[in-house]
DNA sequence: TACTAATTATAAG
DNA sequence: TTTTATAAATAGT
């Protein structure tokens, strides 16, 4: 009595492209885990920093596998590690760091304007009062005597100071308000201790707990590749 | 004449710890592209969308897979994105980026006000430049725009050598007249930047070119789980 | 989840 | 890089 009936047809080529339902699920699991491994394995193999995110079409919370740590990587990513000499502004992801910096660009480009148009008024206000023109670009008063001009250098000093400190406030400020997103680090839920499967080796395993979100489209890949 | 030598051992097993030279490059490279391509499937088969981001141990660039792209990804995992229900507070320091972005937005609507105002407060100016003391001796005006600062302080650079200039002339002209008309020197200050291998998918290769960092260390690997 | 059997990834050459 | 032979991942049950 032999038993050429298989026991199951194993493994079957399947074509590359969307499942749905259950198979999906079941897929996705099986899948997903198996991408963990393998990513875990570079990293022990190679002593790789990988970082690994998942989100499922059902736009619940992301899987995520990362080492040292996900966000250890992705700081690295977006440039704002400490051993990370200079972040690339051409990819660093924040939606509203974009979106600020083209606000800031616009808004300079009206304070110019304005600038523009005011200078304008002034010349042509000058020409006629030059009372109407800017103080500070107002000849100096002809009658104005020593001791006035040594107090007039120093409240200039002074306001030279107040000037700069002005100054460097705004372009910090600026500067802050558009990069420090960036900084702004992801806290990771519970890890959750899985079995190490490698050798002098710690796998981590936790329950992600940040929020998801899923757009469902996806129409390309985008690999980046960086040198060895 | 059979061939009872094998060609090769085909693969091996091999332990799963660092190795080393040329051999970890060589894994490397096979293993990421590995990782990769499952990523892509993962992808196409489930729809999910994900990020990977690989540093080599070398430090240099990262080598990155995501899908739509790793910005989407990332911005979904940071919790900023469009499409994000609602962050976790509790696991992720979002609000702190939230407290960021509208202190942020507050700061530019403070500017837009201050810019819409110039020409007002320049007339303020002026007028109180004339009625009220000493012009040098006023605070600093806080609605100020960052472009009139800057030509604020060119004027006063002028407005100092002109001032400069007057004391050296009045300075000389006092000491002409008291010393000798001989004497001139009078010295006032100096003034001081992947092929697509599924159906009906495009799959994106491109150069990462983000600066790469590196921390060397790792001894653990973070795994956070969603829930499909 | 666990089991096969077949596919796929990959260590070594 | 391409070729093996084998280990590993996994589709279907």
């Amino acid at each position: 009595m032999d038993m050429p009936t298989k026991k199951t047809r194993g493994r079957q080529r399947i074509e590359m492209k969307k499942l749905d339902g259950s198979k999906q699920q079941v897929t996705f699991s099986k899948r997903r885990t198996g991408l963990f491994k393998k990513a875990g394995e570079l990293c022990v193999l190679c002593r790789a920093e990988v970082a690994v995110i998942v989100f499922s079409e059902k736009k619940k919370k992301p899987f995520c596998f990362g080492h040292p740590d996900v966000e250890a990587v992705l700081n690295r990513y977006l440039g704002n590690g400490n051993t990370f000499p200079q972040p690339c502004k051409k990819y660093v992801p924040v939606d509203e760091f974009i979106r600020q910096y083209a606000e800031a660009q616009k808004e300079l480009e009206i304070e110019k304007k304005r600038v523009a148009e005011i200078e304008e008024e002034k010349k042509k206000s000058v020409a006629g009062n030059e009372e109407l023109g800017f103080w500070w670009d107002a000849p100096l008063d002809e009658n104005m005597g020593l001791e006035e001009l040594q107090h007039y250098t120093r409240a200039l000093q002074e306001v030279q100071r107040k000037v700069a400190a002005r100054v460097e406030e705004m372009m910090m400020r600026r500067i802050c308000s558009l990069v420090s997103p960036m900084e702004t680090g992801v806290g990771v839920g519970d890890h959750v201790g899985l079995g190490n499967e490698f050798v002098n080796q710690n796998l981590k395993v936790g329950n992600g707990d940040i929020g998801g979100g899923f757009s469902g489209s996806h129409g390309n890949f985008g690999v980046e590749h960086g040198q060895f």
